[in-house]
DNA sequence: TATGAATGAGTATTCATTCAT
DNA sequence: CATGAATGAATACTCATTCAT
C-alpha cells in the first residue's frame, strides 16, 4: 500500500469509530504511521481528505452491484442478485457501510461530489426503470423506488451488523421482503 | 418556554445543521438567547445535553406511535395506520427525524439511554408480535421484522424531506409497500 | 455557631486542602451549608474573606503566646514558655498553623493588614529585646532574632505534623534547640 | 535558551509573583515568547509544568550544598560551610527560594516527584548523621535535626530578602545561631 | 438577612495547518 | 516527497458575583 492509500485506510477506521470531528489529524497520521505534514501532500485538507473517501466508497459500491451476475431467466431473480450483491457488499465491508452511512446525507460532503458519485448507480436505476415499464413491479416514481429499496438493503446490514452473521435462509428472506414489497 | 426548552429547541436546531462537535456550546447559548453557564445549570456537559435531546425526541417519536388509531377492523388497516403515524410524525418533525437518523447509532449516546428509551416503542413491537403469530405476516424474527419495517418508514420520510412533499397517493403507495413486504 | 463564623470554618478547612483559587465560593456555601449569596452579606467578596480569616488566625496565635504563664524565674524558662506556648498552639491547630504559613508570605493578604495585625505579637518582640538588652540573648537584631526563632517554632510544628504526634522530651529537645541558638 | 527553558523561566517568574492558579498560560507563553500551543509539546500539561520546576528547583539546590568546599579541619567549620552555601544559594536566587518555599508542601506536587528529589538532598542528611554519631551534635533524631536545621536556612533567607541584603557578618552570626542549636 | 438561578468573562487545552529542514 | 516542531484560533467548562424574590 502507497502512503495515500494508508492514509485513506486509517481514516475510514478511524472516523468510523470516532466520527469526523473526533478524528484530529494527529490520530490519522499515528495510525497511517506518517507523518503529519504528509497527508497534506495527498490532501489538500481534511475535508478533501473526507470527500476522497466518500467517492472511493461510492465507486466499490456501485462496482458491487455492477458485479452481480444477471442470469436474465427473470426479472425477479436479477432483482435479487442485484438487492442481495449489495447486501454482500455491506456485510463484508462493515466500515465502508457504516462510513457511507453517516456520511451520505452529511453536509461535510460537497453536493458537487454527491452528484458526481450518481454514475456508479445509474445503471441500477435504469434496472430499476424498466421493471416499471415492463410491468413487473409497482408504478412508483422511479427515484422514489430506487430510494426505498435501498432502504431495505440498508435495514439488512444493519441488522447483519448489529447481530454479528445471518444465515442464508434470512438473506433469502430479506431479498424476499424486497421483492414482495416491489412486484405488481 | 423556559430556558430548559429553550435550550434544547436550539441545540436541535444547530446540531442538526452542524453535527454535534461542529456546535460550540456559545452558539447554542446565543440562538437559545441564555448565557453560557445557564446551560449548565441544566444540563450537566454537553454530552448529557445531547442525550437529554435523543430521550425527548424517542419519547415524542414513541408516542407519535401510540397515538395511531386502531379500528380492529383489519390488521392490515392497523399496520398502515401505525406506519402512517409515524411517518406523519417523521414528515411534521424534519428537525427531530434527522436528529434521531443521526445519532440513534451514534457512539455518542450511552448504552443505557437507548436501552431506557426502547419502552417507548415496546407496544408496537408487540403489535408486529401478535402479527406474526397469527399468521398476517410472514415469520421473520420480529426485531428482525421490526428493524426492516422501521427502514421503510425512514426511507419514506427521507424522500419526502428530500423533495419537500408528498401526496396523499404516493404515501398511501409507500405505506402499501411497505405491507406488501410484510405479509403471508 | 452563627453563618459568618460556619463560612470562615468552612474556608479554613477548604483553602488550608485545595488553596484560595482551587476552592470555589460555592464550595464554601456548600460546606457551610449556606447559600452562595449570604456569603456576599458577611464578606463583601472572596479577597475579603481570605483577609478575614488571616486576622482571626493571628489574632489566634498573638493571644496563645500571651496566655503563656511566665514564672519570672529565669529568662531561659520564659523564654521556653513562650516558644512552647506558641508550639502548642500550631501543634493543636494544624489547619491555622498551616493556612498561616501559606498566606503569611502571599501576595493575596493586603500590606496593611499584615503591618495592622503586628500588634498582636508585639508583646513578644518587647520580651526579645529585653533578653538581648539585659545580655541573655546573643545582640542580634531583634527583628531578625525573632524572624529567627519564630523559624524554629515553625520547623517544629511541621514535623510535629509531618509525624502526627511528638513525645515531651522531644518537644523540651526542641525548645532548647531553639533556646541554645538564642543564648549568649 | 531553547523554548523549554524559555517556558520553564517564565513560569517561574510568574508563578512566584502570582501563583499557580493566578498565572493563565496564556501568559507564560507571551512572557516566554511562544505560542500557547507549543507549551504544550514539552510539558503534557499545567501541573506537569509545574513539577519540571519543582524537580529542576530542588535539583540546583542539592548542587548548590554539594559544592561546599569542606576543608574538614571541624565539623563545625564544615557544618558552616554547607550552611552557608544553601544560605548563598537561596540569597542569590530569590525566585527559586520563593517558589520552593510555596510548593515544598504544596498539595500540586505529587508524592513521588518529592521522594524522587530527596537523593539531591540525602548526602547533607548522611553529614548530619555523622555528626551526631561522633558526637558533634545533639542526639536527635536526624530527620528531625535536618528539619530544623534547614528552617534556620529559611529564615534567614527571607530575612535577606525582606531587607534586600545582609552583611557577611550578620551572615556569619546566623550560621553561627544554627550551629550553637545543633551543637552538643 | 437569606436564597440560588443566572450571568459572562476568563482559562486550560486541542488541533488543523504551515514551513524550515 | 517526507518530516514534525511550532503556531494560535477555537472551544468546553468554571466560578465570582449579582439580584429578584
Amino acid at each position: 500500500m502507497n502512503k495515500r492509500e494508508l492514509i485513506l485506510q486509517a481514516t475510514l477506521e478511524l472516523i468510523t469509530e470516532n466520527g469526523f470531528h473526533a478524528t484530529p489529524m494527529s490520530m490519522i497520521s499515528k495510525k497511517a504511521k506518517v507523518a503529519a505534514g504528509t497527508i497534506y501532500h495527498h490532501f489538500e485538507n481534511k475535508e478533501v481528505l473526507l470527500e476522497a473517501l466518500y467517492s472511493e466508497s461510492k465507486e466499490k459500491m456501485g462496482k458491487s452491484m455492477q458485479a452481480a451476475e444477471l442470469s436474465g431467466n427473470s426479472f425477479e431473480e436479477d432483482f435479487k442478485s442485484i438487492w442481495t450483491a449489495l447486501f454482500t457488499f455491506y456485510a463484508n465491508n462493515r466500515l465502508r457501510f457504516q462510513f457511507l452511512e453517516q456520511y451520505a446525507q452529511s453536509p461535510f460532503i460537497q453536493k458537487e461530489t454527491k452528484e458526481e458519485q450518481r454514475k456508479h448507480y445509474q445503471p441500477i436505476i435504469n434496472f430499476l426503470q424498466q421493471g416499471i415499464e415492463y410491468g413487473h413491479m409497482s408504478a412508483i416514481d422511479v427515484e422514489v423506488m430506487t430510494e426505498m429499496v435501498h432502504g431495505t438493503v440498508v435495514s439488512a446490514a444493519k441488522i447483519f451488523h448489529s447481530v454479528g452473521n445471518l444465515n442464508k435462509s434470512t438473506v433469502s428472506d430479506l431479498a424476499n421482503f424486497a421483492w414482495k414489497a416491489v412486484k405488481k
